[in-house]
RNA sequence: GGGAUCUUAGCUCAGCUGGGAGAGCAUUUGCCUUACAAGCAAAGGGUCACAGGUUCGAGCCCUGUAGGUCCCACCA
C-alpha cells in the first residue's frame, strides 16, 4: 500500500538503511549458474593505504551502472571486488609512522616489520571498501579479494615459475631506474619526466700523448666519475683521427679510449659523448658493444661511493658542485648553458632517479606483447573509446623487458633462493633443503619483492580461483568490461591483457572502459599538494550518493577529462528531489483506485502518449548501454522524467483527479502514471540506485526490491505512434497558445476563451478529445472547436500550429501594433523555412540522389509551412483592417 | 622528435552510422497554479577555431593551418 513520502527528498534518511537491506538479502551475491548468462567485471582494486577520491568515485560509479544493469537484464552479474597491498605506498606510509614512534624499520627486522605491515591491513584496508559501499556499489563483498591472500598468493608463486621456467624470467644486471629514496629499483612506467630547467656543463679531457683536448658536455657532471670512454660519431670527419687515442678522466687517474659509435648524435652539443655505461641508459648499450666496464660511482642513497675516490660520501648534488668548481679551477670548464631537459623522477615521490646497474629480475616482454597486440588487430579485445587502443599499440610495439624486482619488504617474496656454497639459483613454490647442483643445505631466499604490478596482472583470474580451475573461473572468466582510467593502460591494463593470454589462453575482457581525470572548477589535477580535492563522502554527506553518481556520468563521453563543480551537484540534487515528488503525487492520487480493469483498450490518447514514450526510451537506453554510453542514456531518461513526464504528462492529467467522476479514466491515469514511473525507475536504477528504490518499494507491493527487478524491453503493444504524432501536435499547440500569452505578460490568473478553428474534420476530432488540457496547461476558460473563424473578434491573438489556428479574445490586453510586430516576425521565420525548403526542392541533384524519405520528409515540411505562412497573412490582413 | 585529443551559447560540456545546432548553470520576463520555489511558464544568446576538399547535403568524413591539453621517446 501506498505510504506517505516526506515533502523533499533526504538521501541521509534512506541511503544506509537501504544499502544494509541490499546485504542482508545478499542481492549482490553472484552464483555460478547454468541458466544464466554470465557478467563479470572485476574491480581495479584500491590501495589499502587509499581513501576514496573522486577517482574511485566516477570509476566505481561507471561499473556499478553497468552491473546493476546486467543484473536487471537477467545475467549472473559479478562485480568482483578487492584490494591491492599496493608494496612501496604501502610500505612508505608504514615506514612513516614508524617514524612518528622513533623506530627505523631496521630495528623491527623483516618480520617484525610484515606483523606491522598485516596490522596496518587489518586496520585500514576496509577503509576504502566501506567508503565504496556509501556509493552503492553492488559488489559480490562476499567474494573480496586482497592481492597478498593465500589464493592470490599462489598465482603470483606460480607464474614465476612458469615464466622463470619457460625463460621469461630471468635475473640480470642491467641498467634500472633507481629511487635514491625509496632505495628501490622501479620499473619504467614508474618514471614520470619532469621539464626541469638544468646547465649543460662544456668540459676538457686532455689527450694523451699530445696537446689538445676532447671537449664533452653533460648536464650530470658528477658521472664523469664512472666515465669509461668518450665517443664520436665514426662518421665524424672532425674526430675520425682521434678514434683509438687514449684521454686523460680528469680528477681521477683513469685513462679512457675515445671509440666510434653511431649512437652519437653530430649535430648536438660538441659531438663527443662521454660514456658512462654504469649510470645512463644509452651509455649502457655503447658500453655493452665496446665492452666498456661498468663503474658504478652511487650508493644506494645516491652519495659517491669508493669508486668516487675523494667524493666517497659525498651526496650527488654536493659532489656535483665540487666536482664543477675544481674543473674550473683546472681551467677544463669551457662554458656552463642554461639547458633545459626532462629528468626522470620518481612518480610516487618524485625524486630525481638515478640508472644505476643492479642485479635485477626481469621479465622477457617481446613473445608476451605479441598476442596481446594480436587481441587488438582482431578485435577481441578493443577500447571505449577506440583511440585508446593507438596508445595501447604503440607501447607495446616499443616494449622494454619489465623489471618487476623491489627492494622492499611488503610484497610478494621473490620465490627464489641461493646457495650459499655454489651460488645455485633455485626458483621453487616452497623452501628447498638441499642445492640441487651442491648438495648444500645453505640456501638463502632473495630478499627482493615484486612489483606491486605483477600480482595486479592476475587480478582477472586470480580472483577467480586460477590457477585452480574452478567453477568460477570457468562461468565468469573471461570477464566482460573493465573500467579504469587512461593513465593506468601501461601499469595494468596492458599487462593484465598480456598475462591473461600467456596464463589462460584468453584474454582477461573483451572491452576496456576508459574514462578520464575528475578535475578541480579550474580544471586542475585534483591533488593532496594543492588541497584543491573534493572528497566524495562530503559530497555524499550534503547531497547524497544518487547526486554525486549522477553528477559523474552527466554530460561527459567516455575518455574526456571533466570538471567538478558543486553547482553539478546541485542540478543532480534537484532532479532526485523532482523524481521525489513526482513519485509522491502519484501515490497521494493512487489511494483506493481500483486499475484492475484497466487495459491498454481503456486507455486515454495522453495515456498511450507516454506509455508509448517511456517503451521507445527503454529501447534507446538499452542500446545507448550496450555502446557504452552512459551520459547519453542518463540524458534521455533525464529528459523523460523531467519534461515528458513531469512537465506534460502529470499536468494532462491533472483534471482527471481533481474534477472528474469518470471513475474509469481515474483508474486508467492511475495505471499509467504508475505503470510508467516503474519503468523510468528501472530505468534510472543503475545510475541513482537508492531513490529508485526507495520509491520503488514504497509504490508498489509486488516486487521486493527494484536492483533484482526486470529491465525493461520495448514492447509492441505500449507502441503507439499515431496517438505520439496526435499528443504532439496539441503540445505544439499549447507551447503556442503559452508563446504569445507570456509574450503580452498575461498572468495565468487571467483566463481566456480559446477558439480552435481547422477546416479539417481529424484535426478537430483530435482536438476534441485533448480539449482539458488546453484549460490546464494553457489557461483556457473555455475551448471551442469549429470549423471556420465564424463569430471569434477579428482582434482576437492568433496562435498558428501546423494543423490549426488558435484564437484568444483578450482585446482588452492587446495591442494592435505589438500583436502586428509578432506576426510580422513569425511571417519572416516562416518566409525563411519556406525559402530554405523550396531551394533544396528544386534542386534537381537533391530530389534525384537524396533518399525517398528524406525527400518525402522534406515535402512534408513544405506543406506545412505554407499553411501556417496562409494562416499568419490571413491574420495580419485582418488586424491591418 | 612521434602520437593522441580538443577548439560548439557568457561558463562547463553533450552531440550515436553525415539530413533543419542541444543540456546544465548564468541572464531577462511572468508566476507561491492543491507533487515539487531544490519549482512552473516563456525569452534572449552560436560564421560549430580557420582555410580548402569530398557530397545533393558537413559540427560530424578527408587535407592543411593556428591554438590548447595529454601521452610516449629522452640529444649526452
Amino acid at each position: 500500500m501506498a505510504k506517505e513520502l516526506s515533502k523533499t527528498y533526504d538521501p541521509s534518511q534512506i541511503e544506509d538503511r537501504i544499502y544494509q537491506r541490499w546485504l542482508d538479502k545478499k542481492y549482490f551475491h553472484a552464483e555460478v549458474d547454468r541458466s544464466k548468462k554470465p557478467f563479470t567485471i572485476v574491480m581495479p582494486p584500491p590501495n589499502i593505504t587509499g581513501q576514496l577520491h573522486m577517482g574511485h568515485a566516477l570509476d566505481n560509479t561507471m561499473q556499478d551502472i553497468l552491473i546493476r544493469y546486467k543484473r536487471m537484464q537477467g545475467y549472473s552479474a559479478l562485480w568482483q571486488p578487492g584490494t591491492d597491498h599496493a608494496s612501496i605506498a604501502t610500505e612508505v606510509k608504514i615506514i612513516a609512522k614508524l617514524k612518528e614512534e622513533g623506530i627505523e624499520k631496521e630495528d623491527l627486522g623483516r618480520e617484525g616489520f610484515l606483523e606491522r605491515a598485516w596490522a596496518w591491513r587489518k586496520e585500514y584496508g576496509g577503509r576504502i571498501i566501506s567508503q565504496l559501499k556509501k556509493m552503492g556499489s553492488s559488489a559480490d563483498w562476499d567474494r573480496e579479494r586482497f592481492t597478498m591472500d593465500e589464493g592470490c598468493s599462489a598465482a603470483v608463486k606460480h607464474v614465476f615459475i612458469k615464466l622463470y621456467e619457460k625463460g621469461y624470467i630471468y635475473k640480470g644486471s642491467r641498467i634500472i631506474n633507481w629511487c635514491p629514496v625509496c632505495q628501490t629499483s622501479i620499473s619504467d612506467a614508474e618514471v614520470e619526466y619532469q621539464e626541469q630547467e638544468g646547465h649543460f656543463w662544456h668540459i676538457k679531457y686532455p689527450i694523451i700523448g699530445e696537446d689538445g683536448f676532447v671537449e664533452i658536455a653533460t648536464t650530470r657532471p658528477e658521472t664523469m666519475l664512472g666515465d669509461t670512454a668518450v665517443a664520436v660519431n665514426p662518421e665524424d670527419e672532425r674526430y675520425t683521427h682521434l678514434v683509438g687515442k687514449m684521454l686523460q678522466l680528469p680528477l681521477t687517474d683513469r685513462v679512457i679510449p675515445v671509440i666510434a659509435d653511431s649512437y652519437v648524435d653530430k649535430e648536438f652539443g660538441t659531438g663527443c659523448v662521454k660514456i658512462t655505461p654504469a649510470h645512463d641508459p644509452n651509455d649502457f648499450e655503447v658500453g655493452k658493444r665496446h665492452n666498456l666496464e661498468e663503474i658504478n660511482i652511487l650508493n644506494d642513497d645516491a652519495t659517491i661511493n669508493e669508486n668516487g675516490g675523494k667524493y666517497a660520501g659525498m651526496d650527488r648534488y654536493e659532489a656535483r658542485k665540487l666536482i664543477v668548481e675544481e674543473l674550473e679551477q683546472l681551467g677544463l670548464l669551457v662554458k656552463v648553458q642554461k639547458h633545459v631537459h626532462n629528468v626522470g623522477t620518481h612518480d610516487r615521490c618524485k625524486t630525481t632517479v638515478e640508472p644505476m646497474v643492479k642485479k635485477q629480475w626481469f621479465v622477457r616482454m617481446e613473445e608476451m606483447a605479441k598476442p596481446a597486440m594480436e587481441a587488438l588487430r582482431t578485435g577481441e579485445l578493443k577500447f571505449v573509446p577506440e583511440a585508446f587502443g593507438k596508445t595501447y599499440m604503440h607501447w607495446l610495439e616499443n616494449i622494454r623487458d619489465w623489471c618487476i624486482s623491489r627492494q622492499l619488504w611488503w610484497g610478494h617474496r621473490i620465490p627464489a633462493w641461493y646457495c650459499d656454497d655454489c651460488g645455485e639459483i633455485v626458483v621453487s613454490g616452497s623452501e628447498p633443503t638441499v642445492c640441487p647442483k651442491c648438495g648444500s643445505t645453505h640456501l638463502t631466499q632473495d630478499p627482493d619483492t615484486l612489483d606491486t604490478w605483477f600480482s595486479s596482472a592476475l587480478w582477472p583470474f586470480s580472483t577467480l580461483g586460477w590457477p585452480e580451475k574452478t567453477p568460477e573461473l570457468e562461468y565468469f572468466y573471461p570477464t566482460n568490461v573493465l573500467v579504469t582510467g587512461y593513465d593506468i593502460i601501461f601499469f595494468w591494463v596492458i599487462r593484465m591483457v598480456f598475462s591473461g593470454y600467456e596464463q589462460t589462453g584468453q584474454t582477461p575482457f573483451d572491452t576496456v572502459l576508459i574514462h578520464g581525470l575528475v578535475r578541480d572548477s579550474l580544471g586542475r589535477k585534483m591533488s593532496k599538494s594543492l588541497g584543491n580535492g573534493i572528497d566524495p563522502l562530503e559530497v555524499i554527506d550534503k547531497y547524497g550518493a544518487d547526486a554525486l553518481r549522477m553528477t559523474l556520468v552527466t554530460g561527459n563521453a567516455p575518455g574526456n577529462d571533466m570538471r567538478f563543480y558543486w553547482e553539478r551537484v546541485e542540478a543532480s540534487r534537484n532532479f532526485a528531489n523532482k523524481v521525489w515528488n513526482a513519485s509522491r503525487f502519484i501515490m497521494m492520487n493512487m489511494e483506493g483506485v481500483d486499475t484492475s480493469a484497466v487495459t491498454t483498450d481503456t486507455l486515454e490518447d495522453a495515456d498511450k502518449w507516454i506509455l508509448s514514450k517511456v517503451n521507445t526510451l527503454a529501447k534507446d537506453v538499452t542500446e545507448n548501454l550496450d555502446k557504452y554510453e552512459l551520459g547519453i542514456a542518463l540524458q534521455k531518461v533525464y529528459d523523460f522524467i523531467w519534461e515528458e513526464f513531469c512537465d506534460w504528462y502529470i499536468e494532462m492529467v491533472k483534471p482527471r483527479f481533481y474534477n472528474s467522476e469518470d471513475v474509469s479514466s481515474k483508474a486508467a491515469a492511475c495505471w499509467t502514471l504508475k505503470t510508467v514511473l516503474i519503468q523510468a525507475l528501472k530505468l534510472l536504477h543503475p545510475y541513482m540506485p537508492f531513490i529508485t528504490e526507495e520509491i520503488f518499494c514504497n509504490l508498489q507491493d509486488e516486487e521486493e526490491s527494484i536492483m533484482i527487478s526486470s529491465w525493461p524491453e520495448f514492447r509492441n503493444d505500449w507502441s503507439f505512434s499515431e496517438v505520439e504524432a496526435r499528443i504532439e501536435r496539441i503540445k505544439e499547440a499549447v507551447r503556442a497558445l503559452r508563446n504569445v500569452r507570456a509574450g503580452m505578460n498575461v498572468p495565468p490568473s487571467k483566463k481566456a476563451d480559446v477558439f480552435v478553428v481547422s477546416a479539417k474534420e481529424e484535426v478537430r476530432q483530435a482536438y476534441e478529445t485533448s480539449r482539458a488540457f488546453f484549460a490546464v496547461l494553457g489557461c483556457a476558460s473555455s475551448v471551442t472547436i469549429q470549423a471556420d473563424k465564424t463569430g471569434i473578434a477579428d482582434d482576437a491573438v492568433a496562435a498558428v500550429t501546423a494543423d490549426a489556428v488558435l484564437y484568444m479574445p483578450l482585446s482588452e490586453l492587446v495591442d494592435v501594433e505589438k500583436e502586428l510586430a509578432r506576426l510580422r516576425k513569425e511571417e519572416q521565420r516562416l518566409a525563411g523555412e519556406l525559402k530554405r525548403s523550396h531551394g533544396m526542392l528544386s534542386n534537381e541533384r537533391f530530389v534525384s540522389k537524396a533518399p525517398a524519405e528524406k525527400i518525402a520528409e522534406e515535402r512534408a515540411k513544405l506543406e506545412k509551412y505554407e499553411q501556417m505562412m496562409e494562416q499568419v497573412k490571413a491574420q495580419i490582413a485582418t488586424l491591418e483592417k
